[in-house]
DNA sequence: TAGGCCATCTGGTCCT
DNA sequence: AGGACCAGATGGCCTA
C-alpha cells in the first residue's frame, strides 16, 4: 500500500449523481495528436473481425471525423462532470479556502477527503463513547480527540511542498504524502463540555 | 530546467 | 449500437 492508493472499494458508482444538463456539444478546438480519425475508428473493437471492417467500409470519413468529435465532446465533459464534483469536494474540505491556500490537487483532494471521513469517525466513536460515560457517571477527565492512528504515525520530513501558499511548515500528523502535509488541515479537536459534568467523578475507577 | 499537475485525445472494455 | 468508464499518451503551464 503505496501513499497514494486508496480504498474506494464501498464508494458507489458516481454515475447516478451527476444530472447532465449539457445540451450543447462544445467545438473542437485542438486538433488530434494522434493518428487519424478513419484509422482509429477503423481499429475501434481491437482485432480487425468482418464485422468491424465492414462498418469501416460503410462510414466515410465524415462520419468518422463527426463520430470522433461527439466521442471527444462526451468524455470532455464527463472529465468537466469530474472535475465539478471534485471542487465540490474541495468546498467541504476544511482549511482549502481562502486566498493564501493554493487549490488542492485532485488526488491531494480525495487524501483529504478520505482522512477527513477517518477522523470523523473517529471523533463520532469517542463522542459515542463519551456520551455513554456521562451517561453513566463514570467521567473523570475530558478525553481529546486525535485524528486516526494511522494518521498520527504519517509525518512530514518535506519543507515547502505544503498546498498552502505560505506555510513552511515541516511536519504535521497527516495521511496524507509529505508533500502534502498542512498543520491546519487535522488539529486536534479538545472537547470543552460544562463544568457542571465534573461532579460525576469521584467515584470513579 | 526538471518535475508535478492538468486537459485533452484516444482506443479498449463493459453495460444497457 | 451507443454510451459510460477507464487508462495510456501527449503537450502545456507552473513552480522550485
Amino acid at each position: 500500500m503505496t501513499d497514494y492508493e486508496i480504498d474506494v472499494t464501498s464508494i458507489a458508482s458516481p454515475s447516478s449523481v451527476f444530472s447532465c444538463s449539457s445540451d450543447e456539444m462544445q467545438s473542437e478546438g485542438t486538433p488530434s495528436i494522434m493518428g487519424g480519425e478513419g484509422e482509429m475508428i477503423n481499429r475501434k473493437s481491437g482485432n480487425g473481425s468482418s464485422r468491424n471492417r465492414k462498418i469501416s467500409k460503410e462510414i466515410n470519413d465524415d462520419d468518422l471525423q463527426r463520430l470522433r468529435l461527439k466521442i471527444n465532446s462526451r468524455e470532455r465533459k464527463r472529465m468537466h462532470d469530474l472535475n465539478s464534483a471534485l471542487d465540490g469536494l474541495r468546498e467541504v474540505m476544511p482549511y482549502s479556502h481562502g486566498p493564501s491556500v493554493r487549490k488542492l490537487s485532485k488526488i491531494a483532494t480525495l487524501l483529504l477527503a478520505k482522512n477527513y471521513i477517518l477522523m470523523l469517525q473517529n471523533s463520532v466513536a469517542e463522542m459515542k463513547k463519551l456520551v455513554s460515560d456521562v451517561s453513566n457517571h463514570r467521567v473523570t477527565s475530558f478525553p481529546t480527540i486525535s485524528p486516526p492512528t494511522s494518521f498520527a504515525n504519517r509525518t512530514s520530513t518535506t519543507k515547502g511542498n505544503c498546498p498552502c501558499a505560505d506555510c513552511s511548515s515541516t511536519s504535521s500528523p497527516m495521511l496524507l504524502p509529505p508533500r502534502f502535509a498542512h498543520p491546519a488541515i487535522f488539529p486536534p479537536i479538545s472537547l470543552k463540555l460544562p463544568t457542571s459534568s465534573s461532579q460525576h467523578s469521584p467515584n470513579l475507577p
